[in-house]
DNA sequence: ATGTACATGTAATCGGTTACATGATTGC
DNA sequence: GCAATCATGTAACCGATTACATGTACAT
């Protein structure tokens, strides 16, 4: 049951549609966690029954209407209890990796062009989370910005995003050299 | 329905037990697939009824019996289409890195001691993955390695494990480091 | 006209986790 | 005596994915 975490997290740095939350799992804090817009919906309903958020009507003209929701202080509770619950480790399953695997007893070829369209997708989102860093940060340094931002959180998890990315960006290519060279 | 492909690839080198795929589950391909080993076994069922794998049945006296399951023409030809098939990004779940987004409302403590947690948690993996390229590699270098191996495929494999570590030990240092700064 | 972005859901199904269940052998 | 390792599963539940469903506004 921890999408609920993932929601309230989330919405701490203020409200949100549930349309802008999925995107923001789409993007931002996609490599950490994962969430289909329809299972956003859902949980933000079953949060808003609880009363861990609260949402209120906008009535837009050129536009739908929307529900924007805000954490409540019960939210807030839950959240910190979370936050102390010792965690595990963090669950990963990549398909790509299935199939290397086995690359010795399937078509090296075909592994190969996987590990490839790996690299490019890593180079896409990679160029997406640096620009999202890039936004964060406003032009000031990492030391400066440290210093005055009340918004780590979101800072950390980009930084963790660019990382990953750019970690397995260089395994993809090393591994091709490594089938190249046989 | 990919546990099942992840179960095939873990068998291509050898026949196996569900008790012995269990725990390579648990440890070698732990960072990019995870299965807990009721899993596996309900697995094996379904593949051996698809006639995808064999079992045999090993009687031993000083243990309890087991079942060793091999890899069938059919399970190879299934595993053959997965891996030419396109792949997703990987999926990715972290609790941690939920209470590191909220960290700014929340207790800033309490989340620094689950980011200490996760470091010491990352140096055992890392310990277990070295060992176990030790193994692989068993003496010699990774050029002749890869020039005479014909088990490519779990060394890879090992080795996005052992730099994913690498990588969430030196973001934890960083992390670390940035909150004390404040 | 066609597609993309905005905006929100329901229903059916499937996959994964948790709890339960058993029992022998080996080493500390 | 007690814990760990070997060895295998069932049943209930819950969480996640997929398919279905609808409609407006704006840009090309």
């Amino acid at each position: 049951m921890a999408l609920r975490h993932a929601v309230l997290a989330a919405l701490v740095h203020g409200e949100a549609s549930g349309y802008e939350l999925a995107k923001r799992f789409e993007l931002g804090v996609a490599n950490f966690w994962h969430a289909k817009p329809q299972q956003v919906y859902a949980e933000l309903a079953r949060l808003s029954e609880a009363g861990l958020v609260q949402g209120r009507e906008v009535i837009q003209e050129s536009r739908p209407n929307k529900r924007m929701f805000a954490i409540t202080d019960d939210g807030l509770a839950v959240l910190a209890e979370f936050a102390a619950a010792p965690k595990g480790l963090p669950v990963g399953r990549d398909d790509l990796m299935i199939a290397v695997q086995a690359i010795d007893t399937l078509d090296a070829e075909v592994v190969r062009d996987g590990i490839e369209r790996r690299a490019e997708q890593a180079k896409q989102k990679l160029a997406t989370l640096q620009e999202l860093e890039r936004q964060i940060l406003g032009g000031r340094d990492e030391a400066t910005f440290v210093r005055t931002s009340r918004h780590l959180g979101p800072y950390l998890n980009c930084r963790r995003g660019i990382r990953f990315q750019q970690d397995t960006l260089e395994w993809c290519e090393w591994a091709l050299q490594v089938l190249r060279s046989r």
